[in-house]
DNA sequence: GAACTTTTGATTGTCGACGACCAAAAGTAG
DNA sequence: CTACTTTTGGTCGTCGACAATCAAAAGTTC
C-alpha cells in the first residue's frame, strides 16, 4: 500500500527543485541507501516523471548519467480570477506557461458566469486531447478568485467584493467537470507563491502586495502560505490608511467598496486612483475607469504621476507595518496599477525604509514582480504541482495503481 | 543508529498532547501495528518517560491499561527575562511550575550580569542534585530575552532595548555551564507558545500582544512560532500608532525608547502611561515609575483608568491591523500593564471589533492570558520539551545510546 | 460456574530498506 | 595498450515494520 510514497516524493521534490541530478546527487541529499534511490528512479522513470538529461563531464572515470524532472509529463489548467479580468493558462508540470488567454470579464458576475467564461478558455486552449497514446495528459485544474478561501475546502467564504460566490464550492464544480485533482486558492496567495518559488531558494519568508483595481497581500512565512483562521489573511487592503497630510477640516473619510470608511485600498487603489484622476465620476463608472487612467500614468501625466506616488506612499505606510510584524526578506509587488511604472514602487519604497526598524530592513528587497503579471498563473500551476506530487498523491501517477 | 526515532517521538507526542492512552488509541492514532506500538511503548516506559496510568473501565472484557506521560522523569529550568525584571522557573517535563522566583533588574546591566542572576536563581531553586539515583536530571535549559533572537544560533541581534548583548550567544553560554539542551527565544514569542499550548487544541493561529514597560508580539502560524527572516517579527510596538484625536497643532510627536518617534509604545506602553500619569518626570525616572503608576490604576484611580483606557484603545488599532493580516482565531493580551485590571483589554477589544473585518472578527476571541505573569516560563519549558523530545532528540534519552 | 468479550503477550513469515560486496561498463592517464 | 578511476547494475544477508495467528489473562453476563 505504502511502498514508500514517502521516498518517492522526496526523490522527486529533489529533482523538482534543484533541476537535474545524479544518482550521487540523490544519495547525498536524501541520505537513502544506494540500492533505493535505485528503486525509486526506476520507479519514477518508469513512470515518465524523469527523464535523462545527459551526463556530467567524466572526474577521471566513467561520467555520471543525469536525470531530471520531464515537466511535459502531463499538462495542469489554471485560472486566476481578479476582481475585473480573468486570466488563464495551460501550463506544464513545471508551472511553465504554454499558451494563455486574458478576457475582461467582472467577477461580480457570479460564479456560474465567469466559471462558464473559464470553461470556454480552456477549450480553446491547445490541450492535447488527452487520450492514451495523444501527448500529456491533464493533470489538474487549480483556480484562484480574489476574495478569501477556505483552501481544504475549496471553497469561497464572505467575499467582501464577490456577489454571489459565498460558500460556493468551486473545487467542486472544477473537480465534477474535469475529472482531475482541482485547486482554490486566494489570488494573491498564489502570487506570493508564484514569485516566492521563482525567487532565489532559502527565502522562506515574502510578503506580495497587489496594487490592481482593489488592494490585496499575501503572505510566505517558513516557506509556506500564511492563511491564518479562517483563510482571511493578507488583507491589506482594507486596513485603516495612514495619511501623510492630516485630514482638511470637514473632509470626510473616503468611503472604500467594502462599505467602511478610509481603508488603504480607498486612497490607495487603482479605483481610488481613477477617482482622484478623473474628479467628478460617478461610482459606478470609476472601476471601468481604471484602464484609461492606467493609460494616462503610462503616457506620463504628471498630475496621474503624482497621484500614483502619492498612492505608493500610503501603501507604504501598510506595508511598512507588515514588515515590522513579519519580517519578510523581500517584499514583492505587482498589480496593474503597481506594475504600470515604478511610480508606486517608488513611493512605497520611500515609506518602508525610512518607516521599518532597522534590523528588519537591513537586508530587505523592495522588488516589483519578477513574474510580471503571470505571477498568479505560475503559482497556481505551482501549488497544483506541489499538490500532485506530494507523498499523498504521488501514488496515482505510477502506473499498476 | 535510526531504530524508529521518528516513530517514538510520534508516540511520546501523542502522550504529550493527548494526555493518558491505551495501546489501542496509539494504534488508532499513529496507524503503526500492534507490535511495533509495543516496542515503542516498552522503549518509553524503560526509558521512564511513560508510566502506567490505571485501567479503562470495562467495555465488557479484559479492562485496556492505560499509560500515560511522566512528566517527573525529568527537570527543567527556564528563566523569563524581561526589560526589567527577571522571573525563573523549575519545570516537570509537562511545562508545570514546580518552584519559581522573581527579581528586578534592568536587562540593560548587560548579559554577563543578568545571566549572573539567572544562575543564582537557578542555584537557589529546589533542584534535586542530579545523580543516577538521585531524583529527576536536569534535562535542559530555556531563556527567553526582550528582543530579537537568531533562533539556531540562540543569540541576540541588534536588540533595540538590550545594550550590549547584541550578537552575545546566549545558548552557548548556558550550555557550556549546565551541559544541557540550551534553548534561547524571545520573550513574547515563548509567551504567545505557552497560551498557545494551553488553550483548547487546534487553535493553529493566535496573536499574543504583550504590554509590560514596553509593548511587543507573538506570532502562531498554524501551530508553530513566527520569527521572520532575521527573528525580529513580530515588532508591533514600534508601528507608528494611529491616534484617536487629531495631534493638537505644534504638539511634538511622541519620543520612543528606540529613537524613533510617534511608536505605539510611545503612547501606549507601561511607560508611556507613567510618563503620562506622572507629568514632569525626569526621562530617565519613567521606567522606574511603572510600578508606582501600576498601583494607582490597581487602586481605581480615575485618571489613570482613563488613560489607561486610552492606551488599550490606541494598541487596539495596531492589534486590528494585526488581525487583518494574520487573521488568527484568538488575540491574547499578557504583560503587567494589560493584566492589571480589565481597563486595557476593554480599549483593545472595543476597537479591534469595530476596526477589523466582519469575517476576521466573526469569531475572534479576544481573551487575557490564562497563565498570568507565568506565560513565559511555562511558553519556554514547553518549547523546550518539545526540543527534547523531537525525533531528532529522542536518542539521548533513552538509554544505552 | 460456563460461555462469551476484550486485552495482552508471544511467535512467525513477508516485505522493504539498508549496507556490503562484486563485477561490468566507461572513461582517463601514462 | 595497460593500469587506474569512477559510475553503474546486480546479488545477498540483516534488520525493522507489519500483519496474522495463537494462547493466556482478565472480566462480564447469564
Amino acid at each position: 500500500m505504502d511502498s514508500g510514497a514517502e521516498g518517492l516524493a522526496q526523490v522527486l521534490g529533489l529533482f523538482r527543485t534543484r533541476g537535474s541530478q545524479t544518482r550521487a546527487d540523490v544519495i547525498a541529499a536524501t541520505g537513502m541507501a544506494r540500492s533505493t534511490v535505485n528503486q525509486r528512479l526506476e520507479a519514477l522513470l518508469s513512470a515518465g516523471l524523469l527523464c535523462s538529461a545527459g551526463e556530467n563531464a567524466s572526474t577521471g572515470g566513467r561520467r555520471a548519467e543525469r536525470f531530471a524532472f520531464d515537466a511535459d509529463a502531463g499538462r495542469l489548467l489554471v485560472a486566476d480570477i481578479g476582481a475585473s479580468g480573468l486570466r488563464t493558462a495551460l501550463c506544464d508540470l513545471g508551472g511553465r506557461v504554454l499558451a494563455e488567454r486574458t478576457e475582461e470579464i467582472p467577477v461580480t458576475r457570479g460564479p456560474e458566469p465567469v466559471l462558464k467564461a473559464v470553461d470556454e478558455h480552456f477549450a480553446r486552449l491547445p490541450l492535447p486531447r488527452t487520450g492514451p497514446g495523444g501527448g500529456p495528459a491533464l493533470r489538474g485544474v487549480a483556480v484562484s478568485v480574489p476574495g478569501p478561501v477556505e483552501f481544504e475546502a475549496g471553497r469561497a467564504v464572505s467575499p467582501p467584493i464577490m456577489l454571489g460566490w459565498d460558500g460556493f464550492d468551486i473545487a467542486g464544480h472544477v473537480r465534477r467537470r474535469y475529472g482531475v485533482t482541482a485547486l482554490v486558492d486566494n489570488d494573491v496567495n498564489v502570487m506570493a507563491f508564484g514569485e516566492h518559488r521563482a525567487g532565489p531558494p532559502g527565502v522562506g519568508h515574502l510578503f506580495m502586495l497587489k496594487v490592481g483595481t482593489g488592494v490585496g497581500s499575501g503572505i510566505i512565512a517558513d516557506g509556506r502560505i500564511l492563511r491564518g483562521a479562517q483563510g482571511a489573511a493578507g488583507d491589506i487592503g482594507h486596513l485603516p490608511a495612514r495619511l501623510e497630510e492630516p485630514p482638511s477640516p470637514g473632509a470626510e473619510p473616503a468611503l472604500c467598496r467594502c462599505g467602511n470608511v478610509g481603508c488603504v485600498e480607498a486612497y490607495a487603489g487603482g479605483w481610488a486612483f481613477a477617482r482622484d484622476l478623473f474628479p467628478g465620476l460617478a461610482d459606478e463608472e470609476t472601476v471601468n475607469a481604471v484602464p484609461e487612467a492606467l493609460r494616462l500614468l503610462r503616457s506620463g501625466d504628471h498630475h496621474a504621476i503624482r497621484l500614483a506616488r502619492r498612492s505608493g506612499r500610503i501603501l507604504g505606510e501598510a506595508v511598512a507595518g507588515a514588515v515590522s510584524l513579519l519580517n519578510p526578506a523581500v517584499v514583492v509587488v505587482g498589480g496593474q496599477f503597481a506594475l504600470t511604472g515604478e511610480h508606486v514602487l517608488t513611493g512605497i519604497r520611500e515609506v518602508v525604509y525610512r518607516r521599518s526598524l532597522p534590523l528588519a530592513t537591513r537586508s530587505l528587497v523592495i522588488r516589483p514582480a519578477a513574474l510580471g503579471k503571470r505571477s498568479g498563473v505560475i503559482g497556481l500551476a505551482q501549488q497544483l504541482a506541489d499538490a500532485l506530487f506530494a507523498p499523498s498523491g504521488i501514488a496515482e501517477l505510477l502506473p499498476r495503481g
